[in-house]
DNA sequence: CATGAATGAGCTTTCATTCAT
DNA sequence: AATGAATGAAAGCTCATTCAT
């Protein structure tokens, strides 16, 4: 048997990557299989045959937003700060190579076009990420080299701030000059346990 | 079936307000004008003797969402803190009575919901409440109330995570313990010039 | 709104009149409740006080064309020929008055917006005109006054013609320069047994 | 269902033709998509897949109907009277091809059906043979085989006239015992500088 | 594998008509 | 008598999906 990658699941990545840019783009109320089947550049009918529903290209794409995100996750940097680092340096490259898919973990659109099952996966691969800043947050905050005088889950949500704002700003065209090193270092001055020169 | 009769403009409130419901808690796709007029609590071609069509209900969504956004603006606190600090606050005092608007200013539903210039007087309306805020951020710093270390750019994406994280907590049913004024707390010790002692 | 109170068969006759004319006007497509109602200057539900049904309407608007027609059918003319000319010239006050009845009599407009049974009677009230034309050159063929050297059919055809291109003529703005009875020389032209003298 | 596959462009002409059938036969308030697709014997989502709306398919339709009406013009008979009597007699074949479409061209039902440009279409495609018809008048006149006695705005009424009966008596099942060349001597007749012998 | 044609289900909207005031 | 509000039915149209080629 031919292990080569087949044309077919080759179709298969490029159609649900389609439906991720759509989603992205345009929302779910603009992904139909017409649109979708447009972008790929084949006729309608065509999707059909690479999957057995719009439900299941959804779910595709489901599973490539998955595993982009979880390319973030590296678990092997030593300490929690510099796995918090390497997961919003990364985060970054990601942002700037495939744009849409911070977006969609910052609105609902995958949400919205998901069914049922879908749309708590959707949330399941957020709440992945959540947990390991989370986890790096409270480690750090145990070994002394975060801040303990707010609640981890303030702290959370200041990194998440900072990362929406960098997702969206790609949308309305505003270029952000700043270097993502740079972001860290605005970020880890509002993390880290002693208080920067100023 | 009996027939439920009241005043137009009333009558027109209700189904602007039901929209908006419907898109923070199903999204722009499950907002049909069946769903709408169940949720409203009449047949759908009641719908359209109060609207000319789909759209014009989410404009008048879009108008009921700005009043409330803009309701929060208030300028005639006297120093940009007390301002910044009242205007987390009403947020708050609003995401308890009306959870749905501040989940609409951070999903994209009501921007998919709506068509053209529908989207773009959104975007116009969360701007507003980013000026203001912005506005707040860069007259502290000038006043020395508010740290200057930190690009306002970033003081700002650290206060509309706080938001953020709370206008989605309710969603999940992640009740928060925490107070407005414990939150409002947390966030000044981020954006706060010195240190505060304790 | 002002209420303007109409004694009831007064409003039944102004329903009726004003239905002709939007179907004279506008076709059958655009003969709606709401339109009427416009025409008529009162609230669409407020048709409903007058007539059970749009099909009473459109019938009360097929008695009121039928009247208008019959008026031309004046039996009491002393010959054929004389009593074709009162007719010919009768018909042509009316265009002038209300140029909608003949056009209904010459498309199928008001057939159109009738339901079974009114079709019917629109059908009869033109053939009776037609029967009338018919028995009038048939009686002057018989004398001798009318040419015996076509069909009467044929001849009532140049004779419904030439009413009809003066009834449409109306519609087009074309206005026709000719007044009644030059043209009843024309069509007599057309008829008559012997050429006339000129 | 059975389905049956049809080449798009075959059935364009179908489902316009069709249309013309049910514009004549019932009116244009009875032209829907459901009575339509019925016709052609297809579902009514069908015919949205080979038009965009209902008046793309009015449009089309009045293309058929301008195709057919010119196909009587032909200008390269010899004399004005020639002309004129090919051109009677070919509306004649076309009226006993497609009855429908001759009786569109003398009630409005074309008209109502369509919109606007359309319907401007529709008056256009008449004249175009008016025009035709005037002109060989004109000229028949001028070279002293038509009468003179007469404006040439009234034969054309009588003319027209004669080719309404015609197409009209279709509809009532009166079944019109003469062959179209008798209609055209009588027409002759009316139409003749000399009068023929009676 | 790909696609043009076909369709049932569902959506927005219009319309005649009913009801409460 | 008149009207604003309400509604069921049907219209035009979109969409996911199936089928035949």
């Amino acid at each position: 048997m031919t292990r080569q990658r087949l044309p077919g699941a080759e179709r298969r990545h490029q159609i649900a990557d389609a439906a991720l840019r759509i989603l992205a783009d345009r929302g779910a109320t603009q992904l139909t299989a017409l649109t979708l089947a447009r972008e790929v550049g084949v006729a309608d009918a065509t999707l059909f045959r690479h999957f057995p529903s719009m439900d299941a290209i959804v779910d595709a794409a489901i599973g490539r937003f998955g595993e982009a995100l979880e390319s973030s996750l590296d678990r092997s940097e030593a300490t929690p700060v510099t796995r918090l680092r390497a997961f919003f340096l990364h985060r970054f490259k990601l942002l700037r190579a495939r744009p849409e898919l911070l977006r969609l973990a910052f609105n609902d659109r995958l949400i919205d076009a998901a069914s049922g099952a879908g749309s708590a996966e959707v949330r399941a691969i957020v709440n992945r990420s959540r947990s390991f800043v989370q986890a790096c947050l409270l480690e750090g905050r145990a070994t002394g080299e975060i801040r303990s005088d707010l609640p981890p889950r303030i702290l959370f949500l200041v990194m998440s701030g900072v990362m929406r704002g960098a997702a969206l700003s790609s949308i309305d065209g505003i270029e952000d000059p700043s270097t993502p090193e740079e972001l860290w270092d605005c970020l880890w001055r509002l993390l880290a346990a002693a208080p920067l020169q100023r």
